[in-house]
DNA sequence: ATAGTTTCGCTACCACAAGTATCGATACCG
DNA sequence: CGGTATCGATACTTGTGGTAGCGAAACTAT
């Protein structure tokens, strides 16, 4: 499969040296291929992500039970070998590249923004900060360490916006 | 002055956009120039960023008032003209490559964390969650929305980090 | 002022990666 | 068995980071 051959390329060689004609060698296909099947390296790598994520598993009783296994999902998934790394290669791409941000906004982060906002029962702009902080946190974390977020302080996150997003709770 | 250039090439065009190339020519000087006293893109990035940011405005009476200015700091300069997208940018290259992010830790975030461990009398840890969450979720927003964090949502950032950071805050 | 040294600008170049074009082979379908 | 659509391989274009070398300009010291 393309997207297992992608995630361990980018895993093994980190985003920037995975190049399409190496994750083309490594799923045993050309690069030619790839390309049929998505316009672009970015395109590839946001699908690749979609399968590697899945739905959100929003469980939980209250809302700080499915808040806190939401956060701890997307936390283990960014700390997957290849996923954070193609995460934050992705996110770095689209910066300087709108059409990417695009696809990455509309096909990536709306499907999961959507159901936390059915599911926590909270407006756009609100749900929007949330993911800005949780996915945010996480991709800063790795980008400057290289390494995934250690448990102990995905827990201080977990608290910190469990503190934040309490149902009282004025801001915004 | 080379700095200047940069800021403001990248603003016009991006970051990706924004090759050495024409940032030498911005700033009328030649690109062999820029590489005689800048080891890499990247290096130059950091240094212009430095001299953008300055040292941190550690002002306030207690501890509230110090965290709160500093995180309205760093949210406004990222919202200067090209600082949020050369910042991202770099950020954006530092996932792949280890020496940039060895260059962006120890001479653009270090000195930071070190005030700030002095300023708040916090472990380095517990800072380092701080920059974390503070740089990341800006970053995320500029990163999918292209635009700097609205006020509204800034005043949020500094009211969750004040809750979590509070002095008889417990976890990590 | 003049000779020597350093620095800078310019042109050309290399390596490498994204994306495209072409062609031949292969597999699938009637 | 014939026709069609897909895939693989190769070669190519374009753009960017980074380097080499040369000549000119500026600065220093006597």
């Amino acid at each position: 499969m393309v997207f297992a051959a992608t995630l361990s390329t980018v895993h093994e060689l980190g985003y920037a040296r995975a190049t399409v004609d190496r994750i083309a060698a490594a799923a045993g296909i050309a690069k030619t291929t790839i390309y049929r099947r998505w316009p672009s390296k970015g395109a590839l790598i946001v699908d690749c992500l979609l399968d590697a994520f899945g739905p959100v598993p929003l469980e939980g009783a209250d809302r700080a039970e499915l808040m806190s296994s939401a956060v701890r999902w997307i936390a283990a998934k960014v700390g997957e070998p290849g996923v954070g790394d193609a995460f934050a290669g992705v996110f770095s791409d689209a910066v300087s590249d709108p059409a990417l941000r695009e696809v990455l906004s509309a096909q990536f982060q709306d499907p999961y923004r959507l159901a936390l906002q059915d599911a926590l029962g909270e407006p756009e702009n609100r749900v929007l900060f949330f993911i800005d902080v949780v996915v945010g946190t996480l991709l800063h974390r790795m980008g400057m360490t290289g390494e995934p977020m250690a448990d102990a302080d995905v827990a201080a996150l977990v608290e910190m916006v469990l503190l934040h997003f309490a149902d009282g709770a004025a801001s915004t």
